[in-house]
RNA sequence: GGGUGUAUAGCUCAGCGGGAGAGCACUACCUUGACAUGGUAGGGGCCACAGGUUCAAUCCCUGUUACACCCA
């Protein structure tokens, strides 16, 4: 049956995508002899929906793992889901508001419960995604990171890392969120610039009221948290008061003047207050001073906590202040000064301000107690590991980031005040001692050794960072801590592939843990590609609307021209921009790579068992067949290169520009003709090459490719994600093609130039032909007659007058255009085609001419430029003399 | 403030120490038995700017400008 005009993708993708799953083609092959190949697939949020960043890194990972499986390696693409702690609490949390309930009313369980079920209903959805973009990861592994062997590698490490004393339980200033009412990490912290402002404000000096230290802040309402006003040891404008007091406005409190390096004298007023409990340089001041009288005389030792957990204002404050929002107290704290004349000015400033990366609200430092990683020694083993190169950053600019990011680690405040999540596993005992162990049996027994019989434990009620969980990804998923025959085939695994945004999130913390839990990196490679942007370079986002939705586009156009797009558009250390004209473009590939099968197909152009590419005897079969041979290694090793939108290029133009333009116009002949040897074989050759060019482009564009081998390779090699990559000796022969396609093409451009109707057959006339030529121009003139629309050619001796003439590769081609010629236009082609002439003569004279040049230039240069020069002056002898024929 | 990257055709981008490329857009012509989601031909570029290295610079180096991103 004759395929139809147009491929239908929609029809299609589903009925492949169900056969490959089916057949088991994604699973690994852990028992084969082949070279195994692994990629740990990011895991996306369980609850999440698939958008275009996931299409971009997912279509790239396919790639390679589909070209890995066909260079023979026995690939496993590890997949799996994230349980996302906040983002996916956050979701439930507002279907509980919406039925006026929350999580706190319901309780943990009940609410976990809620949870485990929204998970169960759109857990599967980001996963039934995937599969549509043709994503072939081996499902029978997939893992979720609170799956029980997941959770059990979480609890074995946290303990391993506590025993080791490389995790702890600390009172520290966090990044806390009000409204989210957790902890959060440094990361997890989006600066923003904001508009605020300085408020200078006057704090009388206790001895001499009259006077005033102006301290400057941006926020006004944690003065009342006061400890210190810190100066600079050298400002000599405030040297005098260090070791004076100051009075707290409103609270009416006493707190000294210190002398601390921080105070920026350039700063503000160069006096900047202490608030200890309330700001990162703040606390690390109070450090400093802590121990000295002035701070152990005040008020809690100076670190004075204002704020609730919803940063309202707590008992610490004047009773007028409590309960008031932070924001509020601004407000009603600068009346409250200005009433009393105590400010001094206030400065429209922009300045950063943390907000939360997923409430988007402003974030308070708060002191609290949460666990931490001691980052900074994992660290150290992780930034060897990539200095040594048993870790690549491809492009390898990405490496300079990595390590700016670990050389300046913090701890890492790994505890989250959620319920969503792995519980750390922490007990106390009835005195606050900790008690960490893998089970609470455990736990229990640690602490029977102090309190006896039962004590009463508790556990600790926090969650794991997720990213603690997705840190084990490459090993947990390969079933850790048991010594499995996945983890010693699959680890390290061979290519990480993803987005700059993650590498502190993600890759850095993998690498620390795989360090030091496996002993050995967890990637040999990390390629780190772009993000996606709208057509204009603005990031997609739902509140602008720009988004493009990978479903939709799938639907519109075909998953494969999506797929093709996004590869062609990646591009080493570039953002990608994404219109849609791009993808219909692509889709309009499809077409052509379709409607050329179909032109095989109603050709007869069928597999031939004794066919052997190697033997081919006919020009342009030797010629399609070297052509590619070099494309496919040329794209093996773009791909290899992770060079994805130079594989995709020359794919499509060999497709394009070879094999449709050319090699079909060249067989349309051969078909026509009565030469039933030529005839066979070129369908046999076009059948083997439709076949390569699928293998070729299988793994960017899987499902028209599927479609297609049903009729140029299924009944020999069965399913195409199986056969090998093409691997191509090519014949000797074929190269006067190139000659011909010139010929042809010169020929069709004076046509065309020159208004000659397509209908108007002509003579072509040929001076200078070397005897090889002549004997090309005889071998392929039923090509050149029918692409170039000529009736005849013929050798000739002497210029002929009233013919349009060209010079290819030293032969002059002459058309005589008698009745239908323009000889105006013909003059004024000739003249132009002279002045390129000339200007490129002119061009390489000026280099030959230089002595220095000749002198210092390698020869093979110097003779490349004397060739060309050699041609380009015969060529405009040839011009010049054709022009002087016209006027004759 | 520190860092990284980018600047090539109208647009989006490759490229490279020695002849400026692709896709899209544009212009003209063409329904020729694979494909109008097509064919043929064509126009269009001080390769951001200023220096330097070199026989030779779009490419390497320095600086400037603009833009983007990351960190503080």
């Amino acid at each position: 049956m004759t395929l139809d005009k147009n491929y239908s993708a929609t029809a299609v993708e589903p009925q492949h995508y169900a056969a490959w799953e089916q057949a088991g083609l994604f699973a690994c092959q852990t028992h084969s002899p082949q070279k195994p190949f692994c990629i740990m697939m990011p895991p996306p949020n369980v609850t999440g929906n698939l958008h275009m960043g996931h299409a971009l890194t997912f279509t790239l990972q396919d790639i390679l793992v589909r070209f890995q499986r066909m260079q023979g390696a026995d690939a496993l693409w590890q997949p799996g889901t994230d349980h996302a702690g906040i983002a996916t609490q956050m979701v439930v949390e507002r279907q509980l508001a919406a039925q006026k309930t929350d999580r706190r009313t319901l309780g943990r369980e009940k609410f976990l419960e809620k949870v485990w079920a929204w998970k169960a209903e759109s857990g599967g959805n980001i996963t039934r995604q995937l599969r549509r973009l043709g994503a072939s990861p081996d499902w029978s592994r997939e893992r979720f990171t609170m799956d029980a062997g997941l959770s059990a590698a979480v609890t074995k490490i946290f303990v391993q890392l506590y025993r080791e004393k490389l995790l702890y339980r600390d009172k520290r200033l966090v990044n806390w969120d009000p409204t989210l009412l957790t902890a959060v990490s440094d990361l997890e912290v989006e600066s923003r610039d904001v508009n605020g402002f300085m408020w200078h404000i006057k704090y009388p000096v206790v001895k001499d009221p009259t006077q005033f230290l102006c301290i400057a802040t941006t926020r006004p309402e944690t003065m009342l948290g006061d400890g210190a006003v810190a100066v600079n040891p050298n400002d000599e404008r405030y040297k005098h008061l260090i070791g004076e007091y100051v009075t707290l406005p409103i609270a009416n409190r006493k707190i000294p003047v210190i002398a601390d390096e921080a105070a920026d004298p350039e700063m503000g007023s160069g006096a900047v207050k202490i608030t200890a409990a309330h700001d990162f340089n703040d606390f690390a001041v109070w450090q400093r001073h802590r121990d000295k009288p002035y701070f152990a005389q005040q008020q809690n030792g100076g670190l004075i906590n204002l704020f609730d957990e919803h940063a309202c204002l707590n008992d610490n404050v004047p009773p007028d202040y409590r309960g008031l929002d932070r924001f509020v107290a601004r407000k009603k704290i600068v009346a409250e000064l200005e009433a009393q004349g105590l400010v001094d000015k206030i400065v429209p400033l922009r300045h950063a301000v943390p907000h939360g990366d997923r409430s988007g609200v402003v974030l308070e430092p708060r002191l609290s107690d949460q666990w931490y990683v001691d980052a900074a020694a994992l660290a150290a083993p992780a930034i060897r590991a990539v200095e040594e190169g048993r870790t690549q950053f491809v492009p390898a600019t990405w490496t300079n980031t990595y390590y700016s990011w670990l050389k300046n680690i913090q701890p890492w405040c790994v505890s989250r005040q959620l319920w969503w999540g792995h519980q750390i596993p922490a007990w106390y005992g009835p005195d606050g001692q900790v008690f960490v162990a893998e089970s609470e049996a455990e736990a229990m027994a640690e602490a029977e050794k102090i309190y006896g019989k039962n004590p009463t434990l508790t556990r600790d009620a926090d969650v794991l960072d997720t990213w603690f969980s997705s840190a084990l990804w490459p090993f947990s998923t390969l079933g850790w801590p048991d010594t499995t025959a996945h983890l010693a085939r699959y680890y390290p695994t061979d290519v990480l592939v993803t987005g700059f945004d993650i590498i502190f999130f993600w890759v850095a913390r993998m690498m620390m843990m795989g360090l030091h839990v496996m002993g050995d990196v967890p990637f040999r490679t990390v390629y780190i590609h772009g993000l996606i942007r709208d057509a204009d370079g603005q990031k997609m986002s739902k509140t602008k609307g720009n988004v493009i939705d990978p479903l939709s586009v799938i639907d519109q156009y075909g998953c494969d021209a999506l797929r093709l797009t996004l590869a062609q558009l990646c591009a080493p250390g570039r953002d990608i921009r994404l219109a849609e004209k791009r993808i219909e473009g692509n889709r309009n590939f499809v077409t052509k790579l379709w409607n050329a099968a179909r032109f095989c197909q109603m050709n007869d152009c069928v597999w031939q068992e004794n066919f052997d590419h190697r033997t081919v005897g006919l020009a342009i079969n030797q010629w399609i067949v070297g052509e590619i041979s070099q494309c496919a290694n040329n794209v093996a090793e773009q791909l290899k290169n992770y060079r994805f939108d130079l594989a995709a290029q020359a794919a499509y133009a060999f497709v394009w520009d070879q094999f449709c333009d050319w090699y079909v116009e060249f067989a349309k002949p051969v078909f026509a003709g009565a030469d039933e040897v030529a005839k066979a074989e070129t369908r046999a050759t076009a059948a083997w090459t439709m076949e390569q060019i699928l293998r070729m482009l299988q793994p960017f564009m899987p499902f028209v490719t599927a479609e297609l081998f049903k009729d140029f390779g299924a009944q020999k090699f069965g399913t195409l994600m199986t056969c090998a990559w093409p691997d191509i000796q090519a014949p000797q022969g074929g190269q006067d093609v190139g000659l011909i396609i010139k010929l042809i093409s010169a020929i069709r451009t004076v046509r065309s130039e020159l208004n000659v109707p397509g209908s108007a057959s002509i003579v072509l006339l040929v001076k200078d032909a070397t005897p090889h030529q002549q004997k090309a121009l005889h071998d392929y003139a039923s090509f050149i007659q029918r692409l170039a629309r000529v009736a005849s050619i013929e050798f000739v001796a002497a210029s002929v007058g009233q013919s349009a003439q060209d010079v290819v590769d030293g032969m002059t081609l002459m058309l005589p255009l008698a009745d239908v010629i323009d000889l105006a236009a013909e003059r004024t082609r000739l003249k132009k085609e002279e002045e390129k002439c000339k200007a490129e003569i002119d061009k390489i004279n000026v280099k030959l001419s230089n002595s220095d040049f000749v002198a210092k230039a390698p020869p093979e240069v110097i003779d490349d430029h004397r060739d060309r020069l050699q041609e380009n002056q015969e060529r405009l002898a040839k011009l010049s003399a054709a022009q002087q024929l016209l006027s004759a």
